[in-house]
DNA sequence: AGCACGCCGACT
DNA sequence: GTCGGCGTGCTC
């Protein structure tokens, strides 16, 4: 019998955690037979329901205050989550301040994988001796048998193909005993990637990255690499080189993407370097693949897995590396449910394993810049191989300068630029981080402004759907033919700039260009995404409205423009991480435009040319622009220079949200190095008709914002009418 | 998370 | 007098 079981034999009680919200963990009965123990995956009866459920302990306990426990109804065999991926439950648990259920929801994502598989039915030829010749063989019968000349077993969906008949045939052929008949369970197949083959060539500086990042694997322990380099350098070549010592080495790698990328042609380049398709994980995964893919993955049968954000918290079994690919982007934090920053929980993941994480990036955020300088972290510089003869040149463009009518956007040097560009057949980018037609709809007589009925912000005026959208709830309205304040038909004008108005102020400059906009309304999945690209890789049209950066992992050799038709956009606000999303965007434009014999231009209209940061993107002079944005950081205590955390209080009800919001501000801790601001309303006070109250929580490095919130906290126990979301280095403010 | 229990408004 | 709304609380 097993050491840990309960010397009284009858039964033993393990504590068992759940994948719902809550903290704590549920006592079972459970039969000394199933022989549990920490890590294994139980079905228990909860309340009417039967839930999957994790054993967190084996306990002596008598438990007497809980008279009926109940008791464990089965263990699952697929497996025993690991001790690292209950420590990573803990850890995320506690730094987010989620309940432990909650996370361990997101381990247990995929709960068919513990349903039985199902069985598949194969046919072989049944033995000489035994099989009955009839006499005559319909031709039917006889397809079937012809099959089993190329093959001794084959399963029921392929011998119906192959032979074209129907199931009757094959079911009257075992009746009568020409076939056997046999069901086994069928995985489906991860073939393991090829490690043999060929590399490209290296250059020094790339043989020398590969072989620190070798030298970290073989270390065989925790370390965190950061590997910055713009397209060209070859960066997805050396981590490549990582991923293969590391699956030698018979471990499992993980890469986590950000969710853009998958379907993309950026998969293929693994294909040609590993002779197989890579394990894919992401929110477009069809229930089955989804359910097979996290088998497999707790099985060993999957040896490298891309996945986005939410891949972090699969059952890797023998994890030996971890990769960030464009790790400064903000799309690894989540905002809804649990409040994570996948980057930063792939470290903690990486160094509860003990292994090593590599973070890569065109422009490694301030954050991973600041733990390379502090020496947490060791660093990779890899420089493109193109020489400065095609270092596209930058520009302001000082808006100031140029008056623009009313509803345009697009200045006469970009137009300018726009016009050679497409004279030369090449391609042009505008960025506008603004969806729809315009940012507000108001009333040309009364000055009414149309806003949602349920939140607190305006209506964007979306001319491709000829419908009012609401940014925040997606409300959706026609435009009235009456403004609903003074009665005045007609009478709407709009305001500000969004993708579809500059497309129709592009328009009336060149009628005949041909473009398409991408926004998260035109693109939405992955298929979307690889359309944009061929079209764009292809020529088939010869400008892109954007209002975000669609480059992860393509090429656009024809793009030679890019404008930046507001760059102040990304400065402005209460957002400490603006500038540097303004500046990695153009950083990052600045390494993808352009082929080798075509120089590229990038335009930024600015109101504010002598902003240091505009004449740092404009300089290109990476180093002055993070002297002054650290500067800023380190002034104000913003991270990385000092924590942050929001706590944001919602309810349909205002009297209660206040009432909260003061029950919690009464409870407010004053403590050195803590300032808390608030309550206030939120900056989108309203959404989906929930009012929103906010502090913000702003310490110092040293003290441990976590307790501090937790601490205050912990005696605010609102009705379940109002809602407290904490969010741990929050990176969405409004 | 789900599900029952319980207490108030408007229907047969 | 009953039907059903959702606010509250519990599940080993
Ligand atoms: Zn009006
Ligand atoms: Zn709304």
């Amino acid at each position: 019998m097993h050491s840990l079981l309960p010397l009284n034999n009858q039964s033993c009680v393990v504590s068992v955690l759940l994948p719902l919200p809550l903290n704590k963990e549920y006592h079972y009965n459970a039969n000394p037979m199933l022989e549990l123990n920490r890590g294994d995956l139980v079905e228990v009866p909860f309340s009417r329901r039967r839930l999957l459920g994790v054993v967190l302990s084996l306990s002596n306990e008598t438990h007497a205050e809980l008279k009926r426990l109940r008791w464990v109804i089965r263990r699952f065999d697929l497996l025993r989550l690991p001790k690292n991926l209950i420590d990573l439950v803990e850890w995320t648990a506690s730094w987010t301040l989620a309940p432990r259920g909650s996370v361990l929801r997101m381990v247990l994502s995929t709960p068919s994988a513990f349903d039985s598989p199902k069985s598949i039915l194969f046919y072989a030829l049944a033995s000489q001796e035994n099989r009955i010749c009839p006499k005559r063989l319909t031709n039917a019968r006889r397809r079937v048998l012809s099959v089993f000349n190329d093959c001794i077993v084959i399963d029921h969906k392929n011998l119906l193909r192959k032979a074209v008949v129907g199931s009757r045939v094959i079911k009257s052929m075992v009746e009568s005993g020409i076939l056997d008949c046999s069901s086994a369970i069928q995985y489906p197949i991860f073939e393991p990637p090829d490690i043999t083959g060929e590399w490209e060539i290296l250059n020094t500086e790339q043989q020398k990255a590969v072989k620190i990042l070798s030298s970290r694997i073989n270390a065989n322990r925790f370390s965190v690499t950061a590997v910055e380099g713009i397209k060209g350098s070859g960066k997805t070549e050396v981590y490549f080189r990582a991923i293969a010592e590391t699956l030698a080495a018979g471990k499992q790698v993980l890469v986590l993407l950000p969710e853009i990328v998958f379907s993309s042609e950026w998969l293929e380049r693994f294909t040609d370097r590993f002779a197989v398709k890579p394990a894919v994980w992401h929110s477009a995964l069809q229930v089955r693949v989804r359910r097979d893919t996290w088998r497999a993955v707790a099985k060993g049968s999957v040896r490298v897995l891309f996945g986005a954000r939410s891949a972090l918290f699969l059952p890797f079994n023998e994890l030996g590396l971890i990769v960030v690919d464009e790790e400064h982007e903000s799309y690894y934090k989540q905002d809804v449910g649990v409040v994570y920053h996948a980057r930063d929980m792939a470290v903690v993941r990486a160094r509860l394993e003990g292994i090593p994480i590599i973070l890569v990036s065109t422009t490694l955020s301030l954050e991973t810049v600041e733990n390379v300088r502090q020496g947490r972290y060791t660093s990779i510089h890899l420089a493109a191989f193109c020489s400065d003869i095609n270092k596209p040149e930058v520009a302001l463009i000082d808006l100031r300068k140029y008056s623009l009518d009313r509803g345009n956007f697009l200045s006469q040097p970009l137009i300018q630029a726009m016009q050679n560009t497409l004279d030369k057949g090449e391609q042009s980018m505008l960025f506008i981080n603004r969806r729809g037609y315009a940012p507000l709809t108001l009333c040309n007589n009364c000055g009414h402004r149309l806003k949602c009925s349920k939140c607190t912000a305006w209506l964007v005026m979306h001319q491709m759907l000829n419908q009012l959208i609401c940014h925040y709830c997606g409300l959706s309205t026609s435009l009235p033919k009456c403004c609903p304040l003074c009665n005045i038909r007609d009478s709407f004008i709009f305001s500000g700039p969004g993708v579809e108005r500059l497309a129709e102020e592009m328009l009336l400059r060149f009628p005949d260009v041909k473009f398409q906009i991408a926004s998260s309304d035109t693109v939405k999945g992955p298929n979307s995404t690889a359309e944009l690209v061929r079209s764009m890789q292809s020529k088939e049209i010869n400008v892109v409205i954007s209002t975000q950066s669609i480059f992860k992992g393509y090429n656009f050799p024809f793009l030679t423009l890019v404008g930046v038709v507001d760059a102040d956009l990304g400065l402005t606000g209460c957002d400490p991480r603006a500038c540097e999303r303004t500046y990695q965007l153009l950083h990052q434009v600045v390494g993808h435009v352009g082929g080798a014999s075509r120089p590229a231009k990038i335009l930024v209209q600015t109101l504010a040319p002598e902003n240091p940061v505009m004449q740092a993107i404009a300089s290109g002079d990476r180093e002055s622009f993070l002297r002054f944005e650290i500067n800023q950081r380190k002034a104000f205590g913003m991270p990385p220079y000092g924590k942050l955390a929001a706590i944001v209080i919602s309810s349909l009800n205002l009297k209660q949200v206040d009432e909260v919001a003061q029950l919690i501000a009464k409870a407010m801790p004053r403590l050195n190095g803590v300032i808390i601001l608030g309550p206030i309303p939120a900056p989108i006070a309203v959404i989906r008709c929930y009012h929103r109250r906010r502090f913000i929580v702003r310490a110092d490095r040293k003290v441990n914002i976590q307790k501090v919130l937790r601490d205050w906290l912990a005696a605010i126990r609102p009705k379940s009418s109002v809602r407290i979301k904490v969010d741990v280095d929050p990176y969405n403010f409004m």
